[in-house]
DNA sequence: TTGCGTGCAAAGGTTTTGCATGGCA
DNA sequence: TGCCATGCAAAACCTTTGCACGCAA
């Protein structure tokens, strides 16, 4: 596994510098295109995508299966205030579309039951809980988002 | 909100036929036309799609969005012996692609505290735990699909 | 100069839509 | 006879790939 030798571009700049203003927010690769469209700098699909896919390799960016039949979601991870410590989680609600972050302590203990009792290992940063957030559990009341 | 009139055609017939002796068994859309196409009496793609929707819009099929990249999986639910009780979960391998059904009761107390304390309601139905199984913790070995 | 990065265009794959035809009630 | 269901073709999407050019080191 031989490491290739990566240059610093502009693009590969800007996107960073973009993604370092945002962590723990999640958008497609066209929310970044459209990003820098408004801006007036531009950059091209491919290499959103290509500069995406290193960064999920080393680990600074997920990335999400998340909406259907649409596309994938990613996410800058902060080195600095990691989100993803042990005990952060996805919660996806499945009416309005939010995603919520959750911090939750107790799921620790389910993990390790699961991992002792049914030999399944959890991987917290891939999965996604569906649901319903507070906001569309109340009075169970219409607030998709395309009304 | 008005119930169409639904009719009794043949390919619908075939199709829940077929899905009632796979319960429990994940697929595609086009894992269901190989297997008509292979039978003999081919059902189009688009009516496969068009059925597995309201399948699942009648709730006796699931949708998961479980692949990467790739395509939507179903599933379809056996009203008879139904996996979809409250403590039936489902966990995904992330190396192997194995598709685990985990029955495990311990999940509701975390359920239950994740609604009143983190106020989202979860549906285990549409949740996927993703993870390591059993097979591919053991050693860390390679057990690819594709070899 | 070397070879990685970029971006256009095109391809690849899945799912949806338009539309004429077929079949159920 | 109505109206839903079907299936072909085409469109719509998202993502990846090929390739020539640009640019960092």
């Amino acid at each position: 596994m031989v490491q290739k030798i990566s240059y610093k571009t502009k693009q590969k700049e800007e996107l960073l510098s973009y993604l370092e203003t945002i962590p723990g927010v999640h958008f497609t690769a066209a929310d970044i295109s459209d990003h820098f469209r408004a801006q007036g700098k531009s950059i091209g699909i491919t290499t959103i995508y290509r500069q995406l896919d290193r960064l999920v390799e080393e680990g600074q960016v997920s990335k999400y299966y998340i909406d259907e039949s649409s596309s994938a979601c990613f996410e800058y991870i902060d080195p600095e205030n990691n989100c993803h410590h042990p005990h952060c989680y996805h919660c996806k609600c499945e009416r309005c579309g939010k995603l919520i972050h959750l911090d939750c302590h107790e799921m620790e203990g389910l993990l390790q039951h699961i991992s002792k009792e049914h030999r399944f290992l959890i991987d917290p940063m891939r999965t996604v809980f569906y649901g319903l957030c507070a906001d569309c559990q109340k009075g169970d009341i219409h607030t998709e988002s395309n009304p």
